[in-house]
DNA sequence: TTCACTCCATCTCCAAAACATATCGAATTC
DNA sequence: GAATTCGATATGTTTTGGAGATGGAGTGAA
């Protein structure tokens, strides 16, 4: 048996008249009687009494309308529902990001945005940090991932610079100046707190870097491994840290931020998935992120006000 | 898009490869993979990612196969039930009886056994009076009846009889001597209680043929249009009836019954349905009422004990 | 009753399409 | 690097869905 079949019998159901269901079908009425009678054959019942004003169903032929009228639409469905697959509109986007990233506001209004595109697309959100955002890309655990780039990343990953922030100095209240910027320089005896290098490689070395470029070895503090902890521990005086602008949303009672005086060190977000493999919601994903990233670029400038 | 490229897209999803899918399916792989690729086409989307080690589902092939993976089971089921409805083994039978054969233990013994038979049969039940059920059988409300023969019945109506019972003598229990039987003449002077000629033809025609036959042109009595009616004019001493033996489950306090002494006038119980159009759940519910007729045919015997 | 009409079945022919066979090219494996 | 696996392509054959013409049964009107 074909759908061809079954849409012929339909039609005839409904029509109850072979000629007219012929016509509708776009067909001549001897071929349809032919696939009605082959389907008769096939199922070995007869599903239409033929009567001189044209048909009627059977009671088998009842029976059998009632099983199959959804059948069609139940297969143009099926169509629908690949071609919105296909189209990247359903599906799921594992997404990985590194913890500095939920707080900026241009993250968080990607994500918006995009549900609001693709509301079918099951979204799932895991942090975690750089090395396990790569392996996640990798090993195919995550689509799609957004992260502070770093030059060992592999090969096989695409990379997107979204946007760049400068790193600015969280310090101890108390130790703070009014000035809305100060000069690295002046920390210099002070503890740099920051995540350890192999949870954040590229803030981790950013900082140490701007450290040097002020012309000094920092004197490395306490580290741990989330940015909030970062804050606490400058909040309760154990040294200052080095995080992206970004940060600031971050109201930490007793920390305060100034920009690095001078060119600040700059930090990007850039987003990565693999070039081969990548679904068609990946790239939906990208095409908004990319697109959205020159909106939020001048939010991004140094801290003088 | 026909049901052999769903066929063929399940076997290839299936197997995750196309050689052995063709194989599967009885065919070559030539043919198979042309036959996706026209699937691809109509749906506009590639359902398979071709790897060197066979194919595997894109994200369009998985949605697609979600929806599609029920249909050819969907229409084996439809096939099955216009087959079952074909043999009569599902739809619904429209049964009318006549109000004197309900308490007939062959007529309930053949419900019951016709509902173990065929359990998906819609069965209704519908008491009328031979007119009604007569009526009912022309226009197609019912589509078999249990009544009582009459010769006036259309031609239309195939008949069969399915069994024949004595007429009994119900009286008043203080008219009654300890005999088990009694000559209709005794009774010559009391009222006969009968159900109006228009609701039963031919037991009432058959009650006063037997008495006429007994030399006698009975007195008749008050009337009521069910024999449960009968039964309580009876006990209440308005006069005596003439009812067949399967009454005698009726056990109304204050009445008794008494066989007709010498040839008992015997009443047919039948079965009717058109002969043009009958279902096949008709003819099987006939041919079942036929088969247990002959085991019933002792148990109406003349009362004579 | 007859004639016209409706409607489905049957027959023949043709073109489209499903399938088979042979072959190729790419990727993998030993 | 040869053998193997696996899908795609090219070409020929067979099947079959559909068109067109015709037939036969039933219905309704003149």
């Amino acid at each position: 048996m074909e759908l061809r079949h079954i849409r012929y019998f339909l039609a005839v159901a409904e029509e109850l008249n072979f000629t007219r269901a012929a016509a509708r079908m776009g067909i001549g009425q001897p071929p349809l009687s032919q696939q009605i009678k082959d389907l008769e054959n096939e199922v070995g019942v007869k599903l239409f009494h033929r009567i001189p004003q044209g048909a009627e169903l059977t009671e088998a032929g009842q029976a059998f309308l009632e099983k199959v009228k959804g059948v069609p639409d139940l297969v143009q469905d099926a169509v629908q529902s690949a071609q919105r697959a296909g189209r990247g509109e359903t599906g799921t986007l594992n997404l990985g990001m590194t913890g500095t990233a939920a707080l900026q506001p241009y993250f968080t209004d990607a994500i918006r945005r995009f549900r609001r595109s693709f509301p079918d697309v099951e979204l799932t959100l895991e942090e975690a940090n750089s090395v396990g955002l790569i392996n996640g890309l990798m090993d195919g655990r995550l689509d799609v991932a957004i992260l502070r780039p770093n030059a060992t990343d592999p090969e096989e990953l695409q990379k997107y610079q979204l946007l760049e922030e400068p790193l600015v100095i969280a310090l101890p209240e108390a130790w703070a100046s009014s000035d809305s910027s100060m000069a690295l320089v002046t920390l210099r005896d002070a503890p740099l707190v920051l995540t350890p290098r192999k949870v954040g490689i590229t803030l981790h070395d950013e900082a140490l870097r701007a450290c040097r470029d002020a012309g000094f070895e920092p004197v490395i503090g306490q580290s741990a491994p989330q940015i909030a902890s970062i804050m606490s521990m400058v909040a309760a005086e154990l040294g200052f840290s080095l995080v992206p602008a970004s940060m600031q949303q971050l109201q930490v009672q007793g920390v305060v931020f100034r920009a690095i005086s001078g060119e600040a060190p700059l930090i990007g977000l850039t987003l990565a998935h693999r070039r081969i493999g990548a679904s068609r919601i990946t790239l939906n994903f990208v095409q908004l992120l990319r697109q959205l990233a020159p909106t939020y670029a001048s939010q991004v400038e140094p801290l003088e006000k």
